[in-house]
Formats: C-alpha cells, sequence, structure tokens
DNA sequence: ATTAGAACTGTTATATGATAACAGCCCATT
DNA sequence: AATGGGCTGTTATCATATAACAGTTCTAAT
C-alpha cells in the first residue's frame, strides 16, 4: 500500500509539501483501515508536526493552530489530538524532548528509535537497527515483558559535522 | 576500588540500608577522586534517591527533604543537586518517568540503560548488554556521532508477571 | 589569621508541559 | 428526528523545571 521506503532522506534538500502530503494521505488510509475517523483537527495537527523535520512540542502546535487557524485552542485540544495520533501510530513522543514528529511509516506498529541532533535539532527515525533484537535479548535474559521502548540518542548529525 | 557489583538483586529482599551506605561511601569516593565537593545536602539528596528502589521525582525529594529535615527546600535547591549528581554519574535521569534513580556503578562514567516495571515501579540499570554496541552501529551507518543515550524499555518485570 | 574569589545555597517569581472535569456539539445509527 | 457515543471547547489546575539575584560558606593565596 504505501510507499514510505521511498520518502526522500530528511536531510537532503527536498520538496517536504510532497512528505506532508503523502503522510497525511497514508494517514487517511490507516485510519480509514482501523475505523477510526480522522477528523479535521487531528488533521491539522498532524499536518503541523509534519511541517517541521525537528520534533515539535505541544505549545508550539497550539501557538500556531491559534495563529494560523483564528481557531481558540486550548491544552487539551491539542495533546488529545496528539493521543489519537500516537494511539494510530501516525506521531511518535520523544520523551527526552517533550515533543513530538511524524512517523514516516505508519502502516505497521512500531516504537521510533531516534538521532537526535543537538546542532539542527532534526530527529532521524531509525528504521532497521538491531537495536530492537538487542533490548529483546536484554530484557529476556531478566525475564521481563517489553511493552514499549524509548530509544533517543543525542549528538551530531553527519552534516552538522561536516559543517563544524 | 569498588565491589558495586557485589550489590544485592534489588528485586530479591536485601538490607536496604546497607546498599544506601554502600552508595553513600561510593559517591564519597568519586566525588574525592574527581576533586568536586560532596556536601551535605547533595549527600542527603543521594541519600533519599538511594532510599527507593523506584525512580524519584524532584518533587517527592523535595517534600521529603522539607518534611524530614525541617530544611525549607524550594525546587532549585534540589534541580542544583540532581543536576550535580547527575554530572558526577552517581544518579540517573529517567525521561519517560522524569524521575531520578541511584547509579549503582558510579566509578565508571556511562549511560543508563533501564528496564522500568508499569507495575511495581521498579527500574532495573542494565550493566552489560549489547544495546550499546547495536546503538553505536545504527548511528555510525548514518555518520552520527553520539553523545547521550536514552534507553527506557517499560514493560513487566519477572516478580510481577510471576505474581500475576 | 585575613581576605578575596569561587562555589554553593536560599528565595522569589515564572516558564513550560500536561491533565481533570464538565459542558456542548457533531454525527452515525437507528 | 431522536438518541447516544465520540469529539471538541473551556476553565481551572497540577506537575516539572528554570531564571535571576541575594546571601552564605568554603578554599586558596597571601
Amino acid at each position: 500500500m504505501s510507499d514510505s521506503h521511498h520518502l526522500p532522506d530528511p536531510q537532503q534538500p527536498h520538496n517536504h509539501a510532497h512528505c506532508v502530503s503523502h503522510a497525511l494521505s497514508a494517514a487517511e488510509q490507516v485510519c480509514a483501515r482501523d475505523g477510526v475517523r480522522f477528523t479535521t483537527l487531528r488533521k491539522r495537527v498532524l499536518e503541523l508536526v509534519w511541517q517541521s523535520h525537528k520534533p515539535l512540542g505541544a505549545y508550539d502546535i497550539l501557538e500556531t493552530l491559534s495563529r494560523d487557524d483564528g481557531r481558540r485552542a486550548a491544552p487539551p485540544t491539542v495533546y488529545r489530538a496528539l493521543d489519537f495520533l500516537q494511539e494510530q501510530g501516525l506521531v511518535h513522543r520523544i520523551a527526552s524532548l517533550n515533543a513530538f514528529i511524524g512517523c514516516p511509516s505508519p502502516e505497521h506498529r512500531h516504537q521510533g528509535h531516534f538521532l537526535i541532533c543537538l546542532n539542527c535539532h532534526i530527529a532521524i527515525e531509525l528504521e532497521q537497527s538491531g537495536i530492537s533484537d538487542a533490548i529483546a535479548e536484554a530484557a529476556t535474559s531478566q525475564g521481563f515483558t517489553i511493552s514499549s521502548e524509548t530509544v533517543e540518542i543525542s549528538g551530531l548529525c553527519a552534516q552538522c559535522q561536516a559543517a563544524a
């Protein structure tokens, strides 16, 4: 169904409007498939999250909503939309930043693992890493059953290292 | 120098006062070695953190300090002590919980990786896992240079599974 | 011992992130 | 068109963290 693996490298220049519209239509499909309502508000919040390659705080979203849309939004409005989007796997929350970022491959449910650049603040989602295997192994050795994983690696991305 | 690897399994019944005093003397040594001041306040905060096997919020610490010690503490007092303890590697912050926990092996600087039980709220620090290797590999493949790692796995610990 | 500077702590105020509780609206199903 | 569940609005509040500045204590150098 989806060609999310054809999305451009977020670090390279690209027509980001395409990423956003792609993400929105992927979200439509996911919500239709799962029988949940992709309302105007939820769509708009997802769009705002996707318009940034940097993780976005709930209050940033709130401000943009209020300013651009003339909608008088209060925090619960945004948090409820974000909760929904997280439940559907359309966005990930980054705990170390208290911020949210769009998921590039929402068709299959998964945990997000991120590289976060301290300089340009981009968050790169790792898609095919062996990290989950290593985590599963460590958990198993302790008899621990995993229900969610938070993996957030901070440092410098290749571009920012090259620039410095 | 340290026998931290002789600490009992935190999940088994044990004389926890021993763990606390062990942690405090290990901290004394680390601070002496590094030429930093292990003040009364810092020591007391570390002690409070260690008295719980569960990660403790800054405001929990604050409350205990104020109540038990009669000391009129305000948030910055606690946060500054916690910042210091983190810098020295004596405590780890758990981002997904906004909470702090004592480090069982502060002699060598490292990133904390945790298993966190959703039922009993214990946080188990993983000491010899291959997780860092997997992370390093993923980062390298993206040309990313790591400066810190947040790895927090939520689920059910062995004990809570057995109990259920 | 004295003192100057650095480090630590106290204190007030405020920023930032998130949720509780309840009211009202929309909309799919009957 | 009625009804009931789900979504959104609104107000108030809680929880977490920091800025800024004042005062104190410790250390090192005289």
